[in-house]
DNA sequence: ACGATCAATGCAATCGGTTGCGTCAAAGGG
DNA sequence: CCCTTTGACGCAACCGATTGCATTGATCGT
């Protein structure tokens, strides 16, 4: 039998690498990683040695040296939720392509779990951290880690009054205000009048999407104060009572504050033979997968998730090895029109659109 | 003003607390981890200073010492998909309350990436790795992987005939064959007899789903031989042509290989005009949250999945600390059922749900 | 033929905690 | 009063890779 079944098997070294190669720890390092003082014959064989005992670096080692550990933090509200797993993803892929390994870590909206999860990263020594959608105040999370390895991925805190402000450095969004008046200028554009907002969750950027709303629709003429209905708690659980609210004095179209509540909301009001879109049109925001095919398909502000997540990592990277601080990004939602919301008979037939 | 600012802050070293202490390394490393031999008071003084300054330990540094990361890996395929997000959520959860950060990495259903996400969490040094639906043979992941810090989540790959056999250690799985069943009876109670199986995406447990949906079929007098779709390629592409092809000789329940492509095939079966559960009935596997929401709501076999990533994560951890292998687990499933299929006349009255 | 130059490689320090073992002083025992 | 025990702490080696500098042998120029 083979005396070394089961046992934990004793990682191969450098060292080990070298001895078999006959040549020194330091040639063998350096072999690895094609140094050119080092001969080619010598490379090759020290390769040769290496693929065949399987050698794996540690990392721990090499990063106590050289003060960098190959590893991305990325600090995210829940990873169930689509758009959060959508960003994870691309930024773990893109991350992956360059060697970098992630660390995700969930803050859960609570700033304890928050603090404890950055703590995490930290200890790691990350060489670079993301924060999405974090409830902790940017000040506190700047002094926390260096701004200059951080990248903040936040849901638009700037009124559409102010949108023509420049970003802080590393800050990624989209262009909430630019979703909002695509999507409020549609809806006026197809005959809608009545039209209410929806909050959702817990996230205070609720009220600049209001706001955004309110100021669009005055710009078309509809100065009537725009009505708002709040989703308490979760939007998982609510939506029954929500709906039933809704359903008292019903708008001719809800914007809701994302799709996950839109969807939610749907589901609800057909718990009350209120049809969508013919007695109300619906319209969310993220274009998570789900919307392209729920019943009826839904209408939203579709945001660049995976761009986000993408660029995030890119610009982290990028911001570590040249030493500048990550630069700031404003991306582009995009408005898809589906089932949820239709031309209403009073529209004036054609639809245009304004960005 | 702050000649601190901007510059890349120094790391606090434990040195620097232990001289602020005025006591040596060894003692201030003694005191933050509350060893006996340092007195209380100095313990104390010494957490008061690592506090003051703000002490990060050096995770590296430390690991390369006591040969342990408190990094957990996680492996699986797309970060996107529901269901493993609801996995990966549960599982960074629980590793988050133990202390141990979590690096994901995805495999993207291929093996040449598998095997280099499995190379970036073996040179990170992760104390142990959750491999979920792997697509590489578990004989390659035991010889790359030291068994003992690996928990293996796999779909079901071992025939309803052999559901008895005990499974591998390391193993976490759901008991595919008794949801399969409980579908399968709960279909047959309802009056359903021309049942199909819609296969979908690439995972090869398809096949074996379908065969445990053939024998209890058979087992409840249903002798016809089981009709089988198969969605080619992506579930979120094919979905019209196969609804085509289902449409041409309908039948009257379709089993769909998970929620998603339920879901897809009721989208695309509306644009056929075909009614669920009026026209057909539906069922998905997994249980993923819009199931619960669609129109009309899906009944489905839940799977356990947030259960899966905390069983994952405290599974490992304990293997970890005790040094023993990480214990086999099999999960229940659990039949929701809801409103994609019903009674139908023919149904002898009474449902009688047997796992 | 001999020092200079250069290519190829090895030596040893280093990164920042952890830990076995030794030291030192105060307390206790005979 | 001297020796042993105990408590509290410091010294220095160690983990495994990287890297500045030294070393070696060969080649080159004159």
């Amino acid at each position: 039998m083979n005396g070394d079944e089961g046992g934990p098997r004793r990682r191969v070294l450098l060292q080990d690498v070298a001895d078999k190669a006959r040549v020194s720890g330091s040639t063998a390092s350096r072999a690895l990683v094609d140094d050119k003082r080092i001969s080619l014959a010598t490379r090759l064989a020290v390769k040769a040695v290496a693929a065949e005992l399987n050698y794996v670096p540690n990392l721990a080692a090499r990063s106590l040296r050289v003060r960098r550990t190959l590893t991305l933090g990325l600090l995210l509200p829940d990873l169930r939720d689509p758009v959060h797993g959508q960003v994870a993803s691309a930024f773990e892929h893109e991350a992956r392509q360059r060697g970098y390994g992630v660390m995700i870590v969930a803050g859960e909206d609570e700033p304890a779990r928050e603090r404890l999860a950055l703590k995490i990263l930290m200890e790691h020594g990350t060489d670079g951290i993301a924060i999405v959608a974090s409830v902790l105040a940017p000040k506190e999370v700047r002094e926390r880690v260096d701004p200059n390895r951080l990248v903040l991925v936040t849901p638009d805190h700037r009124s559409v009054l102010r949108s023509d402000r420049p970003l802080a450095p590393g800050v990624i969004q989209t262009d909430d205000a630019s979703g909002v008046r695509a999507a409020v200028n549609y809806l006026v554009d197809s005959g809608y009048r009545r039209i209410a907002f929806v909050e959702g969750g817990t996230r205070s950027s609720n009220t600049v999407r209001a706001e955004a709303v309110a100021t669009t629709l005055s710009s078309r003429g509809i100065r009537a104060p725009l009505r708002t209905f709040r989703a308490l708690g979760d939007a998982w659980r609510a939506p029954a009572d929500l709906a039933a609210e809704i359903a008292a004095d019903l708008p001719e179209a809800l914007i809701c504050y994302d799709d996950k509540l839109a969807l939610a909301l749907m589901d609800a009001l057909r718990g009350l033979s209120i049809r969508v879109p013919d007695d109300v049109g619906i319209i969310g925001f993220d274009g998570i997968p789900f919307a392209a095919i729920s019943n009826p398909r839904l209408t939203t502000v579709a945001a660049p998730s995976a761009e986000i997540g993408r660029t995030a990592a890119v610009s982290l990277i990028k911001a570590i090895q040249t030493g500048a601080r990550p630069e700031a990004m404003l991306l582009q939602p995009e408005l898809i029109i589906r089932e949820s919301t239709r031309a209403l008979a009073r529209s004036a037939g054609k639809i245009v659109i304004k960005p």
